[in-house]
DNA sequence: TGTACATCAGTGAACGCGCGTTCACTGATGTAC
DNA sequence: TGTACATCAGTGAACGCGCGTTCACTGATGTAC
């Protein structure tokens, strides 16, 4: 199926398996994921993933920290093309919108799976975390007052996870386009409206 | 385990899985829901729940279908208690709070589960079709403009959706009380500022 | 009132499946001498 | 330069499990005569 990796090279195959688990939780629920399936995905046998991790959890959480990475990177890019406060939030909103809609099945496994929280880890060192931090720098760069930002960032991150994950798991609802949404929701959420968008 | 029923009676079983079902989904993801664990739950064997549903996802929508009845059903009743439009919108989000972070398994079936939207339905049967038409009039009750409240409706849904969501899959973030969120929330998302609010 | 019978409400055994995990192993390949 | 050897990167078979679903059946009970 796969060739095997030359002798110092093992580690390659950590990184296909990674690869292997996230093409396959584009696509189903990640409780449902299974080792063997990974491993045939990879082209290997299931004894083989042992070889670099140490259970189906540890797997999972590989490929949670690598997905929130790319959603934190995508933000951070989109935002980087403007320099207006106001507008590097929108671009944040829906940054964050279409990583969601485009990965439904990573979404899902990042901000809707039961038990994928490491209570092991701080709330700080959790892979969620510089993510919660660009959106709580972006609302408050809006100049919404200090003691509203967290409510604010908080209501804002609600409100984007409310229509993402509706949107994916009622997709037979008549959905406006989501770019009109978060844009009414900016508009009436944040203290002042936008420069960006008709006010 | 339990005494058969008697002649004629053969219908209390159907109630009595899915009064299993539903204890069981309480605490579990509907993904993992096994007829042979529900069928050990009433105390029967496996095939006896052939007797009433055809296959595991009839009776994963049958328990759908009474917890949505149970949900419209809440936000009816808190509503009941308030003649003031602002206020009984108020009411409606809070008891939609509740619910969702009371039977939380049952709130993740009912929005978060992948496929169990039944696509042989049409949109206005479907078993939230009640509930979402309840939130459309009370919003447009609180004088709205007509034009802007199917975007406002969704707004709000989306937001207390993401608030319940978040609250559910990530119980170690620091959350706020559930109810200053959903005033936060109404208040900046609605045009006018609910008078049973501090404004 | 008594009895044969049909029906009802399930049972019990079995099917084939995929799963997570373990264990002993194999064969290629780099390294030491 | 040649060869013995240790190590590395996996394999292959097996374990016990729970699952959805099927099938033929059983035994109590209501009903017809």
């Amino acid at each position: 199926m796969r060739e095997r990796n030359r002798r110092g090279e093992g580690e390659r195959l950590r990184a296909d398996i990674v690869a292997a688990a996230e093409r396959l939780l584009a696509t189903q629920p990640v409780e449902s994921l299974s080792l063997r399936a990974v491993a045939r995905e990879v082209g290997v046998t299931a004894p083989a993933l042992y070889l670099h991790f140490a259970d189906r959890r540890e797997l999972v959480w590989a490929v949670l920290e690598r997905q929130f990475g790319a959603l934190t990177a995508a933000t951070a890019a989109a935002m980087s093309d403007s320099t207006d406060p106001v507008d590097r939030l929108r671009r944040w909103c829906l940054a964050y919108c279409r990583f969601g809609l485009q990965q439904q099945g990573h979404y899902r496994a990042m901000f809707e799976s039961w038990n994928a929280e490491r209570v092991d880890l701080p709330l700080a060192e959790l892979p969620g975390s510089a993510l919660h931090h660009s959106l709580l720098t972006a609302v408050a760069a809006c100049g919404a007052p200090a003691e509203e930002v967290d409510e604010l960032a908080t209501l804002v991150w609600a409100g984007l996870h409310g229509l993402v994950s509706l949107r994916i798991n009622k997709p037979s609802f008549p959905w406006p386009p989501i770019d009109q949404l978060v844009d009414g929701q900016l508009r009436r959420l944040m203290p002042r409206p936008p420069g960006a968008l008709r006010t």
